[in-house]
DNA sequence: ATCCTCCCCTAC
DNA sequence: TAAGGTAGGGGAGGAT
């Protein structure tokens, strides 16, 4: 209750906000208290493996396991599972639990109706042995493979490639900024003097084109039989059935005739629409379409703004005559013929004075078809009989506050003063949705964009049992991060951890396999010195926030790491080695640690003990500690901490203690305090212990 | 006023 | 089973 309380304490709307946002999630039937508060205990001490496809399906048994006071195992284990449930196994699962109690699904569903703890007897499942030969190769490395890994996968060193390779939302979101490398690459190839500034958009024919039902339409290429039925792109197979929560990506307009949408779980999609079709993911080619679309653009003008790996804003003012509308519908179709032969898909567009007219006219235009919005007058009658969702950046919660005051269509607040607007939604997005529906747009076209920010983030598949495994966790994401940076010559010196944790009253186990379910986002973000691009130097600095707060490993469902400050990495100042002067003479311009893969750590590129004693030895002895020093030092002793070259530690700090003891500055002493507690915390929970500094 | 931190919201 | 990412805008509330 945790969040719910503390919003009840604020203001009413912020409580009622929360509750909305938590009743919409997917899964509001997870929840396992009674209603009289009380929790039903007759699976006290039941701990349930659920395997293979079971009726009713796995999730409806565990939710039903949790009501009622027992807990449910994502891997097997012969400590933690007291009974295996399944509907059906093939024998050589069956010989491999000989020994351990395999009961039906119904027992669980009994034992519910009755409200007590039924005799497994009549549950056992049972199976005869007959010819089963070696049906099962690859099941059986499966099998073997869980059950003597009983860790959660999480922390395995493939989990994090594995997941992105799979992930949409990954393809979706990196390929943004890949493509506005590749619209900067045309646009030197096709219009070599031309130099990227933003545009004001007066005096703009603004055209956004955006491919119809993108990653289905580009799966029907190799399909054509498919064309005209309802069909999505999902990773569940076809014969999965109504029960299944993996999300639909795109489908086809037949499909959205039943109400399908982009991102609905296929089961629910399958309620809707009980013929619908899946076809799976196919990223290379929505990666190859992306680029072909954006040579075509480009090759128009360079005024083309990336938006999306299938949509984009050209300003085509300078190819037509802005009077000639007939000229413009002419000019966009032929640029959609263009793009449907090249790459086989059919494309939408909206014609407008702005991104914001333009965007809207491209709704209208869909499928297959395009609008021309660009007079005063027409834009005007356009805008105020459009929802007020369809705004760009208005969404659903948006929406939600300015229908409790009645307001549902953009023609509904041009009465409204900016005032009153910025004091409903605050004073900007006030602004913003004023101008909006008048039709006035005030942004530039984006043709030079800097980057603010740079992250890594997995919301799936997270189950950690202790901090150490976070850690590992963390370790893995900080290399990815680290990968990204370098490839986009990007440096940052703010920190941002990003978690999320289990909602107090959240089923353990979301409905939706290895979701994350209902959380609460708690984020915490430290500062840097100097900008950096390295992995390990990050991951140091993630863990001390780590350290800093309070957490319950086995309840986070989700991790994410971001740098922002962002400079240009190739500006990189190695301020050690400039500020060290103070510190030592001649020590190279190195950073401390540049790779994972260095097995000693390195102080301003040396790694024998002795030289770093030395330096140590004089910094310590110079006038007066500077904080990007501190820092540097902290993040060696991280280093040591890590690669457990404990021992050198423990003699460096009784080493700057003695020096520093004898100074008697309380400003070295403070650094000497603050470094000893940064490396007693990482101890603690790194290796469980207290490094003593007394004898020895 | 302006900044900072910790969020929330939105879009694809 | 399933692969619920990522970047940017911006608001609330406190510190400066
Ligand atoms: N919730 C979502 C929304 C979109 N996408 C992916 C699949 C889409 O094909 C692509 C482009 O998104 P659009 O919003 O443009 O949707 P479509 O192109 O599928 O349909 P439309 O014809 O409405 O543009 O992004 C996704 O994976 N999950
Ligand atoms: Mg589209």
């Amino acid at each position: 209750m945790k969040s719910l309380v503390s919003v009840i304490m604020g203001s009413h709307k912020d409580y009622m906000t929360l509750k909305r946002q938590k009743l919409d999630e997917q899964n509001t039937n997870q929840r396992f208290l009674l209603e009289d508060g009380k929790v039903s205990q007759i699976f006290k001490g039941v701990s349930v493996y659920i395997t293979g496809f079971t009726d009713p399906p796995s999730a409806v048994l565990k939710e039903i396991v949790l009501r009622n006071g027992g807990s449910v195992q994502m891997f097997f284990s012969k400590t933690h599972v007291t009974h295996i449930v399944a509907s059906n196994l093939p024998d050589f699962k069956v010989k491999l639990w000989k020994n351990d109690m395999i009961v039906t699904p119904l027992w669980i569903v009994d034992c519910d109706a009755a409200q007590s703890r039924l005799s497994e007897a009549k549950y056992i499942l049972y199976r005869t042995s007959e010819n089963i030969k070696d049906m099962m190769t690859k099941n059986e490395v499966n099998i073997v493979k869980s059950v003597s890994k009983n860790i959660p996968e999480t922390t395995s060193k493939d989990f994090v490639g594995e997941f992105y390779s799979n992930s949409r939302l990954h393809h979706l979101s990196t390929s943004v900024s890949e493509l506005r490398h590749e619209v900067s690459r045309l646009q030197s190839q096709y219009h070599p003097s031309y130099m990227p500034t933003n545009r004001k958009q007066t005096a703009s024919v603004i055209v956004h084109v955006d491919i119809d039902c993108f990653f289905v339409s580009i799966s029907l290429c190799s399909r054509p039989h498919l064309r005209g039925k309802p069909v999505c792109v999902t990773h569940a197979k076809p014969n999965d059935k109504l029960d299944s929560y993996a999300e639909i990506s795109s489908c086809s307009y037949e499909a959205r005739k039943f109400g399908v949408q982009n991102g609905m779980f296929l089961g629910n999609a399958l309620k809707l629409c009980p013929n619908i079709i899946t076809v799976p993911y196919e990223f290379e080619s929505y990666h190859k379409a992306s680029n072909e679309l954006y040579r075509i653009l480009v090759e128009k003008t360079p005024y083309v703004e990336v938006v999306s790996c299938d949509e984009a804003f050209m300003d085509i003012v300078e190819l037509v005559d802005i009077s000639d509308e007939t000229l413009i519908q002419e000019f966009v179709q032929d640029l959609r013929s263009q793009i449907h032969s090249s790459i086989g898909c059919t494309v939408s567009a909206g014609i407008g004075p702005n991104k914001l007219v333009a965007r809207m006219a491209t709704r209208q235009g869909k499928p297959n078809g395009q609008y021309v919005c660009y007079s005063e007058e027409s834009v005007q009658d356009y805008i105020k009989s459009q929802p007020l969702q369809n705004l760009p950046g208005i969404g659903r919660a948006t929406c939600h506050k300015l229908e409790l005051q009645n307001f549902k269509l953009c023609g509904d607040l041009l009465l409204k003063s900016k005032a009153e607007l910025s004091d409903l939604l605050g004073p900007k997005t006030g602004e913003t949705v004023y101008y909006y529906c008048r039709g006035i747009d005030l942004r530039d076209l984006i043709l030079k964009h800097e980057r603010k920010s740079i992250s890594v983030e997995i919301n799936y598949g997270i189950r950690v049992e202790t901090i150490k495994e976070l850690e590992t966790f963390l370790l893995n994401l900080c290399k990815e991060l680290d990968n990204r940076m370098k490839a986009e010559k990007v440096s940052g010196s703010l920190v941002t951890l990003k978690l999320k944790e289990r909602s107090e009253n959240a089923a353990v186990e979301p409905i939706k396999y290895m979701g994350h379910g209902i959380c609460d986002n708690i984020s915490k973000s430290v500062n840097i010195a100097n900008a950096t691009n390295d992995g390990s130097v990050i991951h140091s600095k993630v863990m001390s926030l780590v350290n800093s707060m309070t957490l319950i490993p086995r309840d986070i469902r989700g991790i994410g790491v971001q740098i922002s400050k962002l400079k240009d990495s190739s500006l990189d100042q190695k301020n050690f080695a400039n500020t060290n002067k103070k510190i030592s003479k001649g020590s190279k311009d190195v950073p401390i640690c540049t790779s994972f893969q260095c097995s000693v750590p390195e102080f301003l590129g040396h790694k024998n003990t002795g030289d770093v004693k030395n330096i140590i030895k004089n910094w310590c002895e110079s006038p007066e500690p500077y904080q990007v020093d501190v820092d540097k030092v902290d993040e060696y002793l991280s280093q040591l901490i890590k690669y457990q070259n404990i021992n050198f530690v423990q003699e460096l700090l009784k080493f700057m203690r003695k020096i520093l003891k004898e100074r008697g500055v309380p400003e070295w002493n403070a650094v000497f305090n603050s470094t000893l507690q940064n490396v007693q915390r990482q101890i603690h929970v790194i290796l469980n212990g207290i490094l003593n500094l007394e004898d020895l």
